[in-house]
DNA sequence: ACTCTAACCTTGCGTAGCAAGACTTGCAAT
DNA sequence: ATTGCAAGTCTTGCTACGCAAGGTTAGAGT
């Protein structure tokens, strides 16, 4: 219980960067996107992702397409922008740097 | 001002535990925290710390002390707990595994 | 007395993740 | 045909965290 919490914690801010890393790969649907960051322990329930891809549409990181030409019921297929692409690179960086702060100090600890 | 933003969202949930292993090493005051974790870019400003001490000892992860032997006005010293210390490793096993998975996506987009 | 500074803490706010569930659509079996 | 199921998208209400700004207390020097 305490460890989830903790990872709820962490997940904060990140979830968004790794959505443009994968799509970064090309486009995917929303589901797909889940299954993916569930399976990577990015995410808890798919209550985390479709606001998160609310915000990143307006924001113009992504740029959502319906395909309704398979089977199955229509999908919402989502691309990177120019803007995600930077936004991912600008990311990139806070986040090794971050890190390797924090492991500095988890090293320390020991 | 964009990389401040993301920052901020990748602290949530790292201070916490940062100031323990920081606690791990020795007792330490609260703007001698503040002033180490804002050199490593881990918080703002003081206003993230007072709040959360003020948590981390409701919930029993550390045990503050003042003292006023010095010169100056008074300071309270916040010792680690042995929950504290637990809470630690917990932290560590699940900052690792979470970092791989973010880690290991922004390896595969470039 | 007055001011300065170190040190502590509070208030109000924005935002992100989550659990739970609602709604829709196609498909398959009876 | 109708029922049921599963895939897919989205909404609601909630909680928790970091932050900026500012307020409070106490000792030290003049």
């Amino acid at each position: 219980m305490t460890e989830e919490r903790i990872a709820t914690n962490l997940r904060k801010g990140v979830l968004e960067y790794c959505v443009l890393a994968l799509l970064s790969h090309g486009e995917k649907y929303g589901l797909e996107l889940a299954d993916d960051l569930t399976t990577r322990g990015l995410i808890a329930s798919e209550g985390s992702l479709y606001p998160l891809l609310a915000r990143m549409r307006e924001n113009g990181l992504v740029e959502p397409r319906w395909d309704a030409s398979g089977t199955g019921r229509p999908r919402r297929y989502y691309a990177i922008t120019d803007v995600g692409t930077d936004q991912l690179k600008a990311f990139a960086q806070v986040w090794t740097s971050l890190g390797a702060q924090v492991n500095a100090l988890l090293e320390g600890s020991r």
